[in-house]
DNA sequence: CGCCTGATTGATAAGTATCAAGGTCGGTGG
DNA sequence: CCACCGACCTTGATACTTATCAATCAGGCG
């Protein structure tokens, strides 16, 4: 069975509410209220790599992260991958596909990942019955919906180091310093190339700001600080 | 009084159910619910080039488009701005700046605009109140988050050249094949500058699929179908 | 009539992607 | 246990796309 690359496993209901506690979106809700939701979600473990579920899939369940790290991305005509946010524990991968027929992101399990996720239908009626689920998910879409514009206006107005010296930023605000993403992982959320995102890294090594005894995989910040001068 | 930039008028209140009723989010609810909110909402003229709100601003308000074009876009650190979404009657400006304190991104009047306004307390307090309303933002918002991460995607990913046929089939689709931009409002939304849109224009003319003779602030598309093609 | 905004074209430069060629580490299988 | 293989990292040379700078032109409005 554990050869599987997708399969089912059991979590206790204690658990499961916990996680969903974690998730901003559900944050002013009961825990009385949000017990309901969480007894009813299906814990599922991805082995890395794997799909959870792919831009253009019919649109079937909600998910939440529990553990692991999933990239939420997009590929263009072109070949190449886009990755808009890596989710960890707590963190929705598409509260927005609520409302539409099929899922418009690929998600993939950057490692190992547990996942809990719940029947579109009974979401949905969730959602619709308790308003304060509804404005969580209203905020949480506000936010991310301001951090593509961003994005958005980085990718066209700014220089290539710039753009990754904010994405570091991001990713150690999310992540802490040690991150543990390759160099190809970090140059598809900058948008730019693995060559490119070395280059830079190294510049930034020379400076300081980032460590230059890191394993494969791995990118360590040494100085938050300096870098978060390199974002003027 | 009139030569003020902006200035409050009336409406009647036919009219501003009428611009609600056209509305997409409002578009589940029952006209007598939506009465309620657009009896308290005020008509408001702002004259070309004003703006309606600016990135940074408290939220105070929630806006609808009654009349004319408004500009939603965003100001880099370098100072090229980036526009998002041109919105026309029954768009709102601000569906997401419900559950956030500062508005994050700026709207500007491209002609004479009317828009209605209710106070953010209100619509706050509707929303949670109507869950269909609050669905429909919700739906809205993912719309929205959709395009642009395919905006994305198009910058990272794509040439010039198909970025702006990709903007001209997206205006052409709302607003029919005579567009009433100037090549800079139509740079900035594609995210490039004013000289590589009017060489690409050029290109497209000689192609036959956009019309030659056109005035100033005008860009008629001759061929619509040939258009498509070009997106590949 | 002249100014101001928008459109156009050309020349140049800069920033990045692309292509190419190793180098290094870790894990796997013989 | 060692050797090999594949994935990842690194650096260099080159080409291409597109921004930038500069100059001119065209039309509407006061």
């Amino acid at each position: 069975m554990k050869d599987f690359r997708r399969y089912k496993i059991t979590l206790s209901d204690r658990v499961k509410v916990e996680v969903f506690k974690q998730c901003q979106i559900f944050k002013d809700l009961s825990v009385s209220e949000t017990r309901k939701l969480a007894f009813d979600a299906t814990p599922i473990v991805f082995k890395k790599g794997t799909f959870i579920f792919r831009d253009g899939d019919p649109a079937d369940f909600f998910y939440i992260v529990h553990e692991g790290l999933v990239q939420v991305y997009k590929t263009s005509s072109s070949g190449k991958n886009i990755t808009f946010t890596i989710a960890t524990r707590g963190d929705t991968l598409n509260a927005s596909a609520l409302s539409v027929e099929n899922y418009f992101v690929s998600t993939q399990a950057m490692n190992d990942v547990t996942v809990l996720r719940i029947g579109r239908k009974e979401f949905l009626a969730f959602v619709s019955r308790h308003s304060s689920a509804a404005m969580g998910i209203i905020a949480a879409m506000a936010q991310r919906l301001n951090i593509e514009y961003e994005k958005i206006v980085d990718i066209v107005g700014e220089e290539v180091e710039l753009r990754l010296v904010h994405s570091l930023y991001t990713l150690a605000s999310k992540f802490g310093t040690t991150l543990s993403l390759t160099r190809q992982e970090l140059a598809n959320f900058a948008g730019t190339t693995t060559e490119t995102t070395i280059r830079v890294l190294s510049k930034l090594k020379k400076k300081g700001v980032i460590s230059r005894s890191a394993g494969r995989g791995e990118i360590v910040i040494s100085n938050l600080t300096m870098l978060r001068n390199h974002m003027s």
